[in-house]
DNA sequence: TAGTAGTGACTAACATTTGCCCACAAATG
């Protein structure tokens, strides 16, 4: 089973334990263990074979033992008993907006309730407001709520679709009067690859005509809820929107909770109750008993403050998921990580020659124009026809041209030739390696037959890796949010295999691919594996798609010494004359420099 | 259930808002 199976069934047991009505903290075991298991950025059967399941945060022995039983069987025996107490099915239950545990419990209980479509029925049939605590307008509710889930369904929504649509309400929303700040939180400020809802937050002392606005925005379906601070709306597209309103001098900590994680939340609220202060969104307050004289809140109109007043260095969102972040932070060694601001250069983008919008002298200045030093012109290859991928002769021809853009933007700019060349379905590279020779950097990348078995696609990978030509592997798994999963690499072979050449691996910055994902990027940090960070630009605009590979790089903990191109362009130009056709010789790189 | 202290027991995740029913469940980070 793979780690996200063992995840999704950790998380289905939290569920059905839930319903059940077990422990709280049995419960937040198992939900702690899957999100662990998420963000491992390992494969868990390597680390069982290694025998290291207990190192993993969350996991004892018992998860361990159930892990282990997971893949060696694919099945838990564990869950086979408790689907006797409580139907799988139940868990569906869980998605419709008001049903929680307690509710699911009971119309199982008292009405054998077990689907979707026997709670829709028993509804209609008016059956539902006799349990305790429903009513006429619950059941109402919950109609409508099971018809808005067939809609839209609950799935996640890529963060580069999320974002353009927040900006756009904020952007309404400032304009309000007697607004003084606005922002998104949640997971959208953190920068989440996909994204459940979009949380924004306003500051104005007066909230009721801004939560108007919003709720009465042309946009919206459907009000969920609108009380005197906070909001929540459903737009035509499906998407959730909750927004909360307070006054600017308690801006820090409004922030501050609504960007979460919410288990960074709760662990900002336990250093706080030590020091004697609960936090909510609105202030910090003394608990029990102060001595005379205290103030009775402490308001934090930034965030910095909020931090400030529990000890804390400043946290970035990026980095707020509780996943060591806040023991880094009372050590002092929070991760200096990269900035947009630190990136001088992109290695990966594409022209008119293969399917790009643009000729290399166009996209050289759309480059330069956005603050960029050097860059990589890299089409694809003669394999990928779709993308209409360059021959040998027509890479050739095209090196005059990139030579010419480069002479003709001056000293201060440099255009170099490379390309995006396939790792053909049996493992071999679409270009001779006396033609890459000819090539200043060189890209491989997998773009087909990305269903293939585990050990096939990942020799395909370490194939490309182990070229001495090629310097770096483009978006390595492949994967398109939010759907397509990409190839079922052996991540740890790849990361051990990039680290030991110096071979460069890609977190490319599109947001359908945020490639490598930031768990990966996490373990390819800790392995000294070099990174770069790149728009994979097809036209002008994509250049500002750098930011979600920044935030992706962030939340993996890359600092600027991880990424290549952040490396001002001697500092390339010696990485590449090392990694180039003669670099047998040369010393080991990942994570040396 | 995990983690810790210590081999069986004990503790452990915060703090709010909203709506609906009449005290509580659900939802939010």
């Amino acid at each position: 089973m793979t780690n996200r199976e063992i995840a999704d069934l950790f998380e289905k047991v939290a569920d059905m334990l839930a319903i059940r009505g077990d422990s709280i903290h049995r419960i937040l075991a198992y939900r702690r263990a899957a999100e662990s298991i998420r963000a491992l950025g390992r494969d868990v059967q390597v680390v069982a074979q290694e025998g290291g399941l207990t190192d993993i945060p969350g996991i004892g022995q018992t998860l361990a033992d159930k892990i282990e039983e997971m893949l060696a069987t694919g099945r838990l025996q564990f869950y086979e008993k408790l689907s006797q107490d409580v139907p799988p099915s139940l868990v569906t239950l869980l998605r419709v907006e008001g049903l929680g545990p307690k509710r699911v419990k009971a119309v199982y209980e008292t009405l054998n309730i077990t689907t979707l479509a026997q709670l829709t029925e028993a509804a209609r049939a008016g059956d539902l407001r006799k349990l305790p605590g429903m009513g006429e307008k619950s059941e109402a509710k919950l109609l409508v709520a099971i018809e808005a889930l067939a809609r839209h369904g609950d799935d996640r929504t890529p963060l580069g679709d999320a974002w353009p649509i927040a900006q756009a309400i904020l952007a309404e929303l400032a304009a309000l009067p007697g607004v003084s700040q606005v922002a998104v939180g949640g997971s959208l400020r953190r920068m989440r690859e996909t994204i459940g809802d979009i949380d924004l937050l306003v500051a104005a002392e007066d909230a009721p005509p801004i939560m108007a606005h919003f709720c009465g925005m042309e946009r919206v379906e459907t009000v969920l809820g609108q009380g005197p601070t906070k909001s929540s709306v459903v737009l035509l597209n499906g998407l959730q929107v909750d927004l909360r309103v307070l006054p600017a001098g308690r801006w820090g900590t409004l922030l501050s909770y609504f960007t979460g994680s919410k288990e960074h939340n709760v662990r900002l609220r336990e250093l706080a109750l030590k020091q004697g202060l609960s936090l909510n969104e609105h202030a910090f307050r003394p608990v029990g008993d102060s001595p005379a004289g205290t103030p009775d809140e402490i308001l934090c109109p930034t965030e910095e403050a909020v931090y400030q007043t529990l000890g804390l260095p400043y946290i970035l969102p990026t980095l707020r998921e509780d996943r060591g972040e806040i023991e880094a932070a009372l050590a002092g060694r929070l991760p200096d990580v990269v900035r947009s601001s630190d990136i001088v250069a992109d290695l990966h983008m594409h022209t008119t020659w293969s399917d790009g919008k643009l000729s290399v002298l166009e996209m050289a200045q759309a480059a330069q124009a956005r603050g960029r030093q050097y860059i990589v012109i890299t089409d694809h290859s003669a394999s990928l026809g779709i993308a209409n991928g360059l021959s040998v002769e027509r890479l050739r021809q095209q090196a005059a041209e990139v030579r010419a853009a480069d002479a003709a933007l001056g000293p201060d700019f440099r255009v170099f030739h490379g390309t995006e060349m396939e790792i053909r379905a049996d493992g071999t590279l679409d270009y001779p390696d006396e033609v890459l020779a000819e090539l200043d950097f060189v890209i491989a990348s997998l773009h087909t037959s990305l269903s293939q078995p585990r050990a096939q696609v990942t020799a395909r990978a370490l194939a490309a890796i182990d070229n001495p030509h090629v310097d770096m592997l483009a978006h390595p798994t492949g994967r398109l949010l939010p759907d397509r999963p990409g190839a079922d690499l052996d991540m740890d072979a790849v990361l051990f295999a990039a680290s030991r050449t110096g071979t460069i691996l890609e977190i490319n910055a599109h947001p359908r691919r945020l490639d490598l994902r930031d768990s990966h990027v996490r373990r390819a940090v800790d392995l000294g594996v070099w990174l770069a960070i790149n728009c994979d630009a097809h036209d002008e605009a994509d250049f500002e798609m750098l930011h979600y590979g920044v935030a992706t790089a962030q939340r993996g903990w890359a600092t600027a010494a991880n990424v290549v191109n952040t490396w001002p362009l001697a500092r390339f130009l010696a990485y590449l004359r090392r990694h180039g056709p003669a670099a047998g010789s040369a010393p080991l790189r990942g994570g040396l420099l």
